[in-house]
RNA sequence: GGGGAUUUAGCUCAGCUGGCUAGAGCGUACGAUUCACAUUCGUAAGGUCAUAGGUUCAAGCCCUAUAAUCCCCACCA
């Protein structure tokens, strides 16, 4: 007895997952390496292939809820694509996720009493590298526990090799074509980790400050940043505000200083803010910063990246930025150029990973000039070469792409790719170039032309090289493209859809001309039972490790999805995965039972119970059914035959059958939730809770065996490892589910399957007369009379055992006992007088509400629009309900009038 | 300021192209049960589909407005 009376994941899963990965599932059939292509230069394998990418999760982190759902939803797809005959490319991925490990690295630096700056950026490298080392291969295992059917071989990490080629390739492709500029802009720097962010990252949050209003000369100004005033080139006012009117082209004197500055017309100061006059420094403020430049005015620095004043009066040299701004609001309220103060909410940018207000700092950086990439992707987009789910994150990617501000892409941070740029460090050689691009990173300095050059101390924004991911993870170049490229689908969060998902598209058409992915695929955060975001401060984070190791990876999975659907944030709680649980319980059982019958089938004498116990005389089909397999496709699958006997086996087919094209559909459409719905309903609430009933008294095992392997397949890109346990625990299965084939649609006899219907209303209808009568144990009190009725005439053993019935027999006679609201059956419980009494206003009630549901359609039928306009099968449909409604009030009043 | 969403049972969510009595899981109540499964089986209660108008033979679904909640982008001297 190889079946446990319950489903114990823990005792299966790592054992099924070694087996897997060492049997070479994982990785795809059709070679990732280009072949020679036909002379049209098409690649024929490309409809054979489906490829997809895993986001790289950090290389030395654990994974979190969200990445539980992302290898719950890339793995479905990928094992449903897999039994569906594609040769499935799962690529896994490991990020070395830049600017978070340097964090969590310097911190540990930092705690051990060393700072950066004690070594140079290559032993900072190294050192950084050995950490991750260290730390790394946790995520891996948990994604096995997860049960991602990725080619581990395979594994991309985003500083391997090739990565880091590819990048540079691109970037000297950007730098030839003139992409690529070196600039003195402002950037968002954060003081405490002494680097600039792309402005995607910085985090803008509301925050209580200060506008003070100060006097320079006839004009008060309003700032915020009072201490940058040294900083000032000049003073803006509306052009439209007659108050300054006059005052255009006039100088000022800039206060605590012996400087005069000019006051000017922008549109930038708005006449109803503040004073409607506005301080002009294009060295510490974006807005400033675009005035300067539309004015031509120079950047006057006065705050220093360590956060220190410079270029200031002596006084105020060597403070930090806030005990100057102390310092000049003092000294301006003592001078009297302090005129007024008010409390206001601002927002103020801060650095999304240690909280610092990140101070705009002007810096020498490497952008990337964005409008041709931006308008290339925005054509494609619009040209819907890319299907999103949900669909309209198109316009809102759009939306971004035409608002896009150039890339910074320069980090002050060790850990990353170096930025392959050399600057000339000779200044007599004027006729070199200043910069130079060069591949050697490796070494510090390099000469070309005889002049010598330095490394560019830099590295990569980590999402310039991500965006080449696609076509680094499938090995695509130029001379070789792959027929794995364009992914089948990316599938990523869609929080990093500005991020990520817009720069791949960019980077992907600059370099391969395509669009990296034809579908994408976003799935929303993962919020607590109450709707609430997780964070460790509310302590409501839940770890899907623990999840795994308690419930199963299954019921995980199963849980994670239910009931969510694609964009949208939703919550999460252990009771889903509670009923993931449940449901892999349910089918380890089902198939206990099934292998019971099948064990006890061959053990007794030839098919006595297989064929069943037939009380309706009728068996049809004596020949079994071939499901239209090719035979020599495989050496396993001789398809099972099978054939079906009665109308519960015609019926639970044609449910089966119903069950796979809605998942069929719900996959193409990514309605993940949904397919797990319909097997959920499919496996227990037809095949365990009717079929199966039914054969515990017609036993058909070729049957038995076809639909349980059928169920088994179509459920396992959602519960890998509990289909694959039974898969090796039955008797008659070979080889493993995950390499099997998706099941062909079963054959049955239609209107037998019907006829199955009428026979589940009969029982429901039963069951629940029997519930609201009086007293309990009804079942096996009162048994059940027919009239006239071949349907249960021919179904008594069905019957009987589904309603639990002591006994069921013809009327012969007169009508007694209680009629069972149907209106084409003649029905009756024998029960006594007294019961049928009670029962009175039940029925009565019965009556009613059956005469209200009348009534609404008759009120359709006396609409003459509906009759016309209505498609004709709604209308005959609506006179067969008031036909059958009719009757069933008819005889139910014969009933009452009875008692 | 610009953009995107959400609102359906006590809770979390489905409901596709408008069409039968609006569904599921969990929870609740009542009942059952000796051998596939108490991680079980059966039955039931529970809905103003946010609100107000409109279109339509027909609206949870389409249109208009309103309210509440949430997210993103830009800006806030």
């Amino acid at each position: 007895m190889k079946f446990a009376s319950s489903y114990e994941p823990n005792q299966y899963e790592a054992d099924i997952y070694a087996a897997w990965e060492t049997s070479g599932a994982f990785e795809p059939t059709v070679p990732t390496i280009p072949i020679d292509n036909n002379a049209d230069g098409k690649d024929d394998r490309k409809g054979l292939c489906y490829s997809i990418v895993m986001p790289p999760p950090n290389a030395n982190g654990n994974l979190h809820i969200g990445h539980g759902l992302t290898i719950a939803l890339e793995d479905s797809l990928t094992r449903y694509n897999r039994l569906k005959g594609k040769s499935t490319w799962y690529i896994p991925g490991a990020d070395h996720a830049g600017f978070e490990t340097w964090v969590v690295y310097e911190r540990a630096l930092e705690a051990q009493g060393h700072t950066r700056f004690e070594f140079d950026r290559d032993e900072l490298y190294a050192r950084v590298w050995d950490f991750v080392a260290m730390q790394r291969g946790n995520m891996e295992l948990q994604l096995r526990a997860l049960g991602a059917s990725c080619s581990w071989k395979d594994l991309t990490f985003t500083l391997d090799e090739n990565v880091i080629d590819r990048v540079y390739t691109t970037f000297e492709k950007m730098w030839n074509d003139g992409l690529i500029y070196r600039g003195e802009k402002l950037v968002n720097f954060c003081p405490k980790h002494q680097t600039a962010f792309a402005d995607i990252e910085v985090e803008h949050k509301d925050e209580p400050g200060t506008l003070w209003e100060i006097a320079y000369d006839d004009i008060i100004v309003s700032t915020t940043r009072p201490e940058t005033l040294f900083g000032d080139v000049a003073i803006a006012v509306n052009p439209e505000d007659e108050r300054y009117r006059d005052l255009i082209g006039k100088h000022v004197h800039l206060p605590l200083t012996d400087r005069e500055i000019e006051i000017i017309a922008d549109e930038h100061a708005d006449p109803a803010y503040g004073t409607g006059a506005v301080k002009i420094t294009p060295a510490h403020d974006f807005d400033d910063f675009e005035v300067g430049e539309r004015h031509n005015l120079p950047r006057i620095q006065v705050i220093a990246e360590d956060g220190t004043m410079i270029n200031v009066p002596e006084k105020y040299l060597g403070l930090t930025a806030k005990e100057c701004r102390k310092q000049v609001l003092k000294d301006l309220k003592d001078q009297g150029f302090l005129k007024g103060e008010k409390n206001i909410t601002h927002s103020v940018a801060h650095c999304y990973k240690c909280g610092t207000v990140l101070e705009p700092t002007l810096k020498e950086q490497w952008f990337i000039d964005v409008k041709k990439l931006a308008a290339t992707a925005i054509k494609h987009l619009e040209n819907n070469e890319i299907k999103f789910h949900p669909a309209n994150k198109q316009k809102v990617l759009i939306n971004y792409l035409e608002n896009l501000k150039d890339w910074n892409i320069s980090r002050q941070i060790p850990w990353g790719i170096a930025i392959p740029m050399f600057k000339k460090a000779d200044e007599s050689a004027t006729d070199e170039p200043d910069w130079i691009f060069d591949r050697r990173t490796n070494l510090k300095t390099i000469e070309k032309s005889g002049v010598k050059y330095v490394r560019d101390e830099d590295t990569f924004d980590t999402w310039f090289s991500s965006s080449h991911w696609p076509i680094v993870c499938t090995d695509w170049s130029e001379e070789n493209p792959t027929p794995y490229y364009p992914l089948n689908v990316m599938e990523t969060g869609a929080d990093i859809l500005f991020a990520w998902v817009a720069r791949m598209i960019m980077v992907g058409l600059y370099v391969t001309d395509e669009v990296p992915f034809k579908e994408v695929y976003l799935h929303g955060l993962v919020l607590d039972e109450h709707g609430k975001k997780m964070s460790k401060s509310k302590g409501n984070v839940i770890n899907p490790m623990d999840l795994v190791a308690k419930y199963g990876s299954d019921a995980f999975r199963l849980g994670i999805l239910r009931g969510r659907s694609a964009g949208m944030n939703q919550a999460f709680s252990e009771n889903s995965v509670i009923a993931g649980r449940n449901l892999c319980n349910k089918l380890w059982n089902i198939s206990r039972l099934i292998q019971n019958v099948i064990d006890e089938n061959t053990k007794g004498s030839e098919n006595v119970l297989s064929r069943g116990i037939s009380d309706n005389g009728s068996l049809r089909s004596e020949e079994p059914r071939n499901d239209g397999r090719d035979e020599a496709s495989r050496e396993r699958s001789i398809p099972l035959p099978y054939y079906t006997n009665n109308m519960g086996e015609d019926w639970i087919c044609r449910e089966l059958d119903t069950c796979l094209v809605q998942i069929e559909n719900d996959m193409k459409t990514y309605r993940f939730a949904e397919a797990i719905e319909t097997l959920y309903q499919t496996i227990w609430d037809k095949y365990a809770d009717w079929f199966l009933e039914t054969q515990k008294i017609y036993r058909n095992t070729p049957l038995l065996k076809k639909t349980l392997e059928t169920i088994l397949i179509a459920l396992h890109p959602f519960a890998p490892f509990v289909t694959e346990a039974i898969w090796q625990n039955l008797s008659w299965t070979e080889g493993f589910i995950i390499t099997e084939k998706w099941p062909e649609k079963l054959i049955y006899d239609p209107i037998s399957a019907e006829n199955f219907e009428s026979l589940i209303t009969i029982v429901s209808e039963v069951r629940t007369t029997l519930q609201s009568l009086p007293g309990t144990n009804n079942a096996k009190k009162y048994g059940l009379l027919y009239d006239n009725d071949s349907l249960v005439e021919d179904n008594l053993l069905l019957i009987k055992a589904l309603t639990k019935v002591p006994e069921i027999n013809a009327l012969n006679g007169a009508p007694r006992g209680l009629r069972i609201a149907l209106a084409n059956h003649e029905l009756y419980l024998d029960v006594p007088e007294k019961v049928v009494n009670e029962y009175k206003d039940a029925l009565t009630e019965k009556i009613l509400s059956v005469g209200r549901e009348l009534d609404a359609l008759n009120q359709r039928m006396l609409n003459p629009n509906y009759v016309q306009k209505a498609p004709e099968h709604l209308v005959k449909e609506t006179k067969d309900a008031i036909k059958e409604k009719e009757a069933l009030i008819d005889r139910l009043k014969a009933q009452l009038s009875l008692i």
